[in-house]
DNA sequence: TGGTTTCCATAGCGTGCGGCTATGGCGGCG
DNA sequence: CGCCGCCATAGCCGCACGCTATGGAAACCA
C-alpha cells in the first residue's frame, strides 16, 4: 500500500471513472489502472465493480474509502504542519534571563522577534544566572542570557559573550552622596548600609565576593527582594545598592560609578553544546545579536556598556 | 512523502538510533538514513538532531511524529478492514423474498449462512414478487427470491430458476372436500369461497389470472391477510386457499392437489445484471443452491416441488 | 445490423528510485 | 593513542512505476 495508490483510489471513487481520474491525477490511464490493480492484489480484494460506464465501489472499497481519505488528509496536514514549524510560523522558544536583563534588553528583543514571527510561542524563565545554567543544562530551556564566564561552571554549555557592563552604585538623592568625589571604590562600601537581592541573583554573589576580596564583609540593611523592591528600598533611603549600569540609568536615582576599571560583569548567551538549538532558538539568538549590534552602531547602548560581538 | 519513509521516521523516533531502527525495519542502515534524508529534503526541514549517540527530534520532527503514527495506524487498520470484508468476516447482504419462502426456505438458508459467516449482517425484505423486482432493480437489494419468469418483467435482472412447485388447494378438514375425487381442477373453484392474500402477493395475481383464464371471476370471502392469517381463515372454515405445496404441506390442513399438470409456479433467484453481486451476496447465493441440491439428493424436498438446478 | 466511439485492460519498454555493500569520518572510550 | 560505534557517502543493481501503443468489449448511432 502506498500513498499514491490511495490517491488514485480516491480519485476513481470520486469520479467513478478511470480515465477522468487519471486526468485528475496527471498520470496516464494505464498507470492508474495498474496501480489500482496492484492495490487490489495486495489487499486481496476487488475495490471497484468494473461495469461499463458504471464504476462502483465494492464492499471492500466502501470500507477502504474513508480511511484512505483520512490518511491522505493527514499526510497533507503533516506536510503543512512541518513547513509551518520550519518557517517559524509556529514553534516555541524557551529563554532564560536574569532579572536585570528581563527589565531592559529582553523585552525589546522579544518584541522584535514576536513581530517577525508572531506564531512562535515565547516562554521566559527569570532567575539567577547560576540557576539558569542549571535549568538550561537540564534541557528545560533553549537559550539563556547569563553572567559569564560560563566555561568554568558548565562545560556542557556553549556561550557567546555579548556585553561587558559596569556595575554602579545607586543611592537616594535625599541622602548625602556615598563617596566624596563623583566616583566610588569598593572599599568605600565598607560600613555603608547596603540593600541586597535575594539569593539566586548573580549580583548578590558578585557583589559579596568583591567586598570580601577587598577585605570586608558587606552589611545588609534589607535583603531578599527582587529588582523592583531593591530599587524601592534605595529610593526610600534604606541604603545603597550595586546595580548594572543599564538598570541604574533607568532608575531615576543617583548613580555613582566605580573608579578606574571598577566592577564589571559579562553578559553571555548560552545554549547546550550537545543539542543544536531549534530553528526558532537560533533565530531568536540572531535577533538578539542583530539588536545589540544595531544599538552599538547607533550609539544607543546605555552608558557603561561595551559590546563584545 | 511515502508510507515507508514515515515508518522509518517513527522507528528512529522510537529507538533514537539509526542503526537499531534499521534493524527493526529490516533494511540496511544506509537505506534508512537515505530515506530520512529524502523526507527531510521534501519537507524542507530537519527532523532529527544528529548529535553523537544522542538522536533527538527537532521541532519539525515533534510536529510530524503524531501525524505519522496516525497515518501508519490508519494504513494498518485499512488493510485489516478490507481483508475482513473480503473474507466475509464482516459485510452485509440484503435479500428479498416472498412471504411463502420467508416461512420455509429462507430461514434455513440464512441459518446456514450465518453459521458460516457470523460477521455478515443479514437484511430480509419480505414483499410480493413484483415489488421485489422493483426494489432489486433500484439497487436496494443484493438478491431476491422471486416468482419467475423474470426475463419479461425486468430486463435489467439476471435470474436463475431454482424450483418449480405445484400449487394446491387447502381446506378445513371439518368441511366437505372441495371436489369429488382426490384432486381438483381450476374450474372446480368456480363458486367456491376463497380466502385471498392482500395485494402484493404474487399468489394473488397468479390465482386470479388462472381463474380468469378458466372463464370465471373468483369469489373471495376474506381477503387482505398475510400468509399466517390466510391459513387461520382456512382453518376456521371461511373458505379454500390456493397455496404453494411447501406451505400447504406444513399447514396441517387438508391438501388437495390439482389434477394433471395443474398449476405451477417457478421460483428463481435474481440479481442485477449491471452490478456484480458483492462477495457476501454471491456466497449467500451459493449457500442457497448448495442447500437446495443437498435437499434434492436427500429427497428432502417437500412433495410437489422439483429442483431445476 | 454494422460502424464508431468510449473506456478499461494488456503489452512492452525505459528510467528513476530504493535497496544493497563497501567505505569514510568523527566523536567517545578504554 | 588506538579502537569501536555510529551515521553519512559512494556506487551499483533490480524492480516497479511511468509512458505509448494496442486490444477488446460494451454502448451509441445511423
Amino acid at each position: 500500500m502506498q500513498l499514491h495508490q490511495l490517491r488514485y483510489f480516491t480519485a476513481v471513487a470520486a469520479t467513478r471513472h478511470f480515465t477522468r481520474a487519471a486526468e485528475r491525477e496527471h498520470v496516464a490511464q494505464p498507470s492508474l489502472s495498474q496501480q489500482i490493480r496492484a492495490l487490489e492484489r495486495e489487499l486481496g480484494a476487488e475495490l471497484f465493480q468494473r461495469a461499463r460506464g458504471h464504476i462502483t465501489l465494492t464492499d471492500a472499497g466502501e470500507a477502504l474509502l474513508p480511511l484512505a481519505q483520512r490518511i491522505l488528509a493527514d499526510a497533507e496536514t503533516a506536510r503543512l504542519e512541518v513547513q509551518e514549524v520550519a518557517q517559524l510560523r509556529r514553534g516555541r522558544v524557551r529563554i532564560g534571563a536574569t532579572p536585570s536583563l528581563c527589565g531592559s534588553l529582553v523585552p525589546e528583543v522579544l518584541r522584535v522577534f514576536h513581530e517577525r514571527y508572531p506564531g512562535v510561542d515565547l516562554f521566559v524563565h527569570e532567575d539567577g544566572s547560576q540557576d539558569l545554567v542549571r535549568v538550561l543544562t537540564a534541557g528545560e530551556l533553549d537559550l539563556a542570557l547569563v553572567i559569564g564566564p560560563v566555561a568554568g561552571q558548565a562545560p556542557a554549555l556553549a556561550a557567546t559573550e555579548l556585553l561587558r557592563e559596569d556595575l554602579m552604585v545607586v543611592s537616594s538623592p535625599a541622602l548625602p552622596p556615598p563617596a566624596p568625589g563623583d566616583s566610588i571604590r569598593i572599599e568605600d562600601l565598607r560600613d555603608q548600609p547596603l540593600v541586597m537581592f535575594r539569593h539566586g541573583y548573580d549580583l548578590r554573589e558578585f557583589t559579596t565576593a568583591a567586598c570580601r576580596a577587598a577585605g570586608f564583609e558587606p552589611a545588609f540593611t534589607v535583603q531578599g527582594g527582587e529588582m523592583d523592591s531593591v530599587l524601592g528600598f534605595v529610593r526610600a533611603g534604606l541604603g545603597l545598592a550595586v546595580l548594572p549600569g543599564i538598570v541604574a540609568a533607568a532608575s531615576g536615582l543617583r548613580v555613582t560609578p566605580f573608579a578606574g576599571r571598577g566592577m564589571q560583569r559579562t553578559i553571555a548567551v548560552a545554549h547546550r553544546k550537545d543539542v543544536a538549538p531549534s530553528r526558532a532558538a537560533r533565530e531568536l539568538r540572531d535577533v538578539l545579536l542583530e539588536h545589540l549590534r544595531s544599538a552599538g552602531e547607533r550609539k544607543a547602548l546605555p552608558p557603561g556598556i561595551r559590546l563584545l560581538v
